[in-house]
DNA sequence: TAGGGTTCTGTAACCGGTTTCGAAACCGGT
DNA sequence: ACCGGTTTCGAAACCGGTTACAGAACCCTA
């Protein structure tokens, strides 16, 4: 049956004003308007349980007060984590959030960013992009760019280029794991890594690289696979096959090292009596694994609430805060000799 | 610099046209439109980059193309399970989804609500909900109807009383827990509940009552909690000083039972040897933790993604979905006695 | 008391689309 | 050549707000 919403025209009405005098009084300008009329119209607006109709002010004001975050996956740990972080900030300065799943899908995340300038929504924090690292002249930036120039704001949390950036010490991560298992005595290693191409496997990669050099131990074996259980546990099959001895697996986040330690078992090797490995992101439950996971904690929930800061603050384009990141050592690694 | 946005005007001017028939070409209405100027508008939009507005869109047609869902928090792995799924659902009719994260906060809930609703969104799914139950009258039924009034659509996952439904079969699941810790002997329980009110808890637990009744099993003894690892860690202490001869504690979700599993072993029980634990929802890395846990899944993606076909498709209000549930036997449960 | 400056309020234009309605063009049939 | 019926198209109204602009009312000063 369609009941009519009640507009702003009904409530001006009601309290026997013009729609511009009710507009100033409920739309927060900056127009002063007498008390007794601003009584009335907050009174009728009450009345007529009368809620502004966001399209219309988008409309008028070109702009909305949305805020979208762009993940690969809300159900994996790493983005959810962000997005509470997000949620947070966003509730501070009152915003909603639009969370968009690409499911690195490319086309999907280009017709999602299209849609979101179209909407004109206040900013866009990319929190994972699908191409491999977004260079600038991708199709991506342009469409960043476009956006900005129509006066929207921008933030990422990947290594970015010429954008605002929020981001973990993915190298001081990296070579904060290297660190540890040198110090348990392996030498024989292996890492894990996330797809190539992807900046934060390329930092990652790299901290343990500098960690390595000068401790005399080779090159570690590299591997590189999907951010996914599975990806870990294949992984697995390519190092054991390309060296049979190692002791040691840097995994380039938790999700990969649980498959990688379920592999391992499935192989015979025991975790941490046969082989150490260590994971990254420190999601909820890491503790709880079975061993409790070594991996390093980022503190993604305060990431996404700055980066959201950032954008709304209009940060400039080069600027880059980093995160500091923190090893935490659990169950999953263990000194070489020690069983 | 702020470049101005090309608007349906300057695709119209630069084709030739009026706006009239650049909309109905480029917004796909009804009306038919000559090969030739379809084609010039076609052409000229592409060239110009034209992406349509959808606030202006969303006020002439009085509807957007934007679904929401409602969640407690989106990193608790229940909720975004179903996220995933809802998305899923959503990219096959390209449409967009927005989630709002209440944090179990009522006013933050009732004011997205407000939001959505003068939003006219096309649709609000509802997959928890602050208030205990949501029975209707309550303020939250009272602004959902008011919704459905201006056109919404409403479909809900938790028990629902006069929307659209589709949820897990909670009676059953808790039943099959209840059988299965039944079948290895168990006859002092514990059954660590979700917060009173819910509907989905009072459906485990009386499931669970259902299978223990005429067993010849005494009560168990029943403990309300949070939905966290810290709720379920809390209530074990309850348990133990309720009745210190437990041997099987039931869950109700997967997170209160990681945090039993944890308090138990400070306390020196270990698991499952000296008690069993079950949890439910079988959530994401359930079989990687210490012990695997036996857990019952609920397949909250399809949840989800049906949620949101029905809201689309008008079900009626009285329709509910049930979906089936699993148990699946893990490490966490053992028989009573055996050591 | 006239003149100038504030302060408040209303009129109307505008944001960028969609849609109603009527005019114009075109059709085949007498 | 004339006529009723379709089809195609454009002018203008509308969705529901915001805001530039101008007028009215008021104050104070000379």
């Amino acid at each position: 049956m369609q009941t009519r919403r009640t507009t702003l025209a009904d409530v001006a009405r009601a309290a026997g004003v013009s729609k511009a005098t009710a507009s100033r009084v409920l739309g927060g300008s900056a127009d002063r308007v007498s008390d007794e009329l601003r009584e009335r119209v907050l009174r009728a607006a009450a009345d007529l349980d009368y809620v502004p109709n966001p399209h219309a002010q988008a409309l008028a004001r070109a702009v909305s007060p949305l805020v979208a975050l762009i993940v690969h996956d809300v159900a994996d740990p790493y983005f959810s984590e962000i997005a509470r972080g997000v949620f947070h900030a966003a509730a501070e300065s009152d915003r909603l959030v639009m969370i968009c799943n690409t499911f690195r899908d490319p086309d999907r995340e280009l017709a999602y960013l299209r849609t979101l300038r179209a909407q004109r929504v206040q900013a866009v924090l990319v929190a994972g992009t699908a191409r491999s690292g977004f260079e600038l002249g991708s199709e991506v930036a342009a469409e960043l760019d476009l956006y900005r120039a129509e006066g929207g704001q921008v933030a990422v949390m990947v290594a970015g280029h010429g954008y605002p950036a929020a981001v973990p010490d993915d190298r001081g991560g990296g070579r904060q794991v290297g660190e540890h298992l040198l110090a348990l005595g392996h030498r024989q290693t292996a890492v894990i890594a996330g797809p190539s191409g992807v900046g934060s496997v390329d930092e990652r990669l790299a901290g343990f690289l500098d960690a390595l050099v000068g401790s005399g131990a080779p090159e570690p074996v590299v591997v590189h696979s999907d951010f996914t259980r599975r990806g870990g546990a294949d992984a697995v099959d390519e190092i054991l096959a390309a060296r049979p001895g190692t002791t040691a697996i840097f995994a380039h986040n938790d999700l990969m090292a649980v498959g990688a330690i379920r592999r391992l078992a499935a192989a015979g090797r025991r975790v941490p009596d046969d082989v150490s490995v260590a994971g990254f992101d420190d999601m909820p439950l890491a503790e709880d694994l079975q061993p409790p996971l070594t991996t390093v904690r980022v503190p993604l929930a305060e990431l996404g609430a700055e980066a959201l800061r950032m954008a709304l603050d209009g940060a400039p384009g080069d600027e880059t805060r980093l995160f500091e990141t923190t090893l935490v050592a659990r169950g999953s690694t263990a000194p070489v000799d020690g069983r």
